[in-house]
DNA sequence: ATGGCAGTACTATACTGA
């Protein structure tokens, strides 16, 4: 099985570019999608319904939003955390719509778009922060149920020095600060693990490029675009790379998608 | 140190991203 992640940063830019890749990678199984930015109501369905996909999305007006686009059925699709968490809980972090999840071949997926927080103490990043420490309650939930997790999606996190081109200002730098990286390695002791170190050791390997300053052609680039898996996966993990190809296009999102494989069991 | 590039909403420029 075979699940790929990717921040299109918009799709109603990116449909042509969405389709033409899912018809390249005829086994990818699931692709989550982030930064839909488009209400569901306008979300182009059909384009992808009528390729033969099916489709669950979760997505608001000009920002943020996510989607499922899948070749068979997912089961048990939750939208928001307030899909699992109680509102009370949830309070104000479902009003962006960041987080989708669904089950397929008894693997528990979620899709998440974490924010970015803008700047270090800045009301975003400390909303950033909470979003974080909700998506480990959220995560603990569906843990009770399904044993076999995994997460993926836009993380706006570097977690390690050798996932930055440049990491010399890390320590000062959205997305990359030391409170942030604590932030999600709290989430991660649920027991998770990146599946891209399972198999890369070496760094100048990017999920995201900065569309100023010639970034993809200087390669300098972070990787922020992750899988995530509970123990049993971990095992059964077979590969995770990622895919250039679609940021050297004409107009290009600023990610490019990252695929997992899973051993099916 | 600053701005650079791109998408959306809107229709000039502000907001957001990372």
């Amino acid at each position: 099985m075979k699940i790929a992640t990717w921040n299109v940063n918009s799709i109603r830019t990116r449909l042509a570019h969405s389709l033409q890749w899912l018809e390249n990678n005829p086994d990818v199984d699931l692709l989550c999608l982030q930064e839909t930015k488009v209400p569901d109501e306008v979300f182009p369905r059909s384009a992808f319904e009528d390729a033969g996909f099916h489709l669950h999305i979760f997505g608001q007006k000009s920002y943020n939003g996510v989607a499922l686009i899948s070749r068979s059925p997912l089961e048990d699709v939750r939208l928001g955390f307030a899909g699992v968490i109680p509102p009370e809980i949830v309070g104000d972090l479902d009003d962006q719509k960041r987080v989708i999840s669904g089950v397929l071949n008894g693997v528990r997926i979620v899709n998440v778009y974490v924010p970015n927080g803008s700047e270090i103490e800045s009301e975003k990043y400390h909303y950033k922060l909470r979003w974080l420490k909700l998506l480990k309650v959220y995560l603990e939930d569906h843990l009770t149920r399904s044993p076999d997790l995994l997460i993926c999606g836009d993380f706006n996190i570097a977690l390690e020095d050798i996932d930055i081109h440049n990491p010399k200002t890390r320590a000062t730098h959205i997305m990359s600060s030391d409170v942030e990286r604590s932030a999600l390695r709290e989430v991660l002791s649920l027991g998770l693990q990146d599946t891209f170190r399972k198999f890369a050791q070496d760094g100048n390997q990017y999920s995201w490029w900065d569309y100023r300053s010639a970034s993809f052609v200087r390669n300098a680039g972070w990787r922020i675009d992750h899988h995530y898996v509970t123990d049993g996966l971990y095992d059964r993990t077979l590969s995770c790379t990622i895919d250039p190809e679609p940021r050297k296009l004409e107009q290009p999102s600023d990610h490019t998608p990252v695929i997992v494989e899973l051993a099916n069991l």
